[in-house]
DNA sequence: TCTTCGATTGTCT
DNA sequence: GACAATCGAAGAA
């Protein structure tokens, strides 16, 4: 998408998370990289709602790692695991209320030489299908920690894209959630694009 | 201070 | 399909 869609209100974000991971999907996430526009439509994302949801991390109460899934919503909410990999999600719901959606995966079509440049050799296929892997190729780490949404100067962040129908959206339980316990291992909260080239325009 | 372990990925068999 | 890599946060001591 040559120019730029609407940028996403905050308002968009203040709904419960599985809804947002819903309504993301199809939405275009934008980093500029050197001037430039990388990114793309997001194809996957997951809900995580609250401290009494055990697969969130916010179910250890307020630290210094979850404290921006506390803060207002619109705002990313970025962590660090298995010692490599940085995770982005969007904070959901109200202020104080400790919610996100991570996203999994986006569909990449802007900015692809600068992808391919932090994926290097790789296929285009596998560049951002994973979270580790779109923050990675899209160059993004802390320094956006509770950065908000809606400011390009800040180089990140979410605009319109375009509605996706149900009939392509599949709905299932999170991925990775190891020893969580049920009900949330099990909790149909990761809701995934399929089959791109029926939805994607021209 | 020390131990455990993860909202994953890439590589090897 | 199995498994090691890798480091910071959380929880225990």
């Amino acid at each position: 998408m040559k120019p730029s869609n609407p940028i996403l209100p905050l308002s968009f974000y203040a709904e419960p998370s599985q809804k947002i991971a819903r309504n993301v999907l199809g939405k275009r996430l934008v980093r500029t990289i050197n001037g430039k526009r990388v990114g793309g439509y997001i194809i996957e994302a997951e809900a995580y709602h609250g401290e009494s949801d055990l697969a969130c991390h916010a179910k250890a109460g307020r630290t210094k790692r979850t404290a921006a899934m506390y803060g207002p919503p619109g705002h990313a909410f970025i962590y660090f695991t298995y010692g490599n990999h940085w995770m982005l999600n969007f904070v959901t719901d109200v202020i104080d209320f400790p919610s996100a959606v991570l996203i999994r995966a986006i569909l990449p079509t802007e900015g692809l030489d600068e992808i391919a440049l932090r994926r290097a050799g790789r296929k285009q296929k596998i560049w951002t299908d994973g979270p580790g892997k779109l923050t990675k190729a899209l160059a993004i780490d802390k320094s956006f920690y509770g950065s908000p949404l809606n400011e390009p100067q800040n180089g990140l962040w979410v605009e319109e894209g375009i509605e996706i129908p149900n009939e392509f959206i599949q709905i299932g339980p999170r991925v990775g959630l190891g020893k969580t316990p049920e009900p949330w291992l099990s909790m149909p909260w990761r809701f995934l694009a399929v089959n791109p080239p029926e939805w994607l325009p021209e």
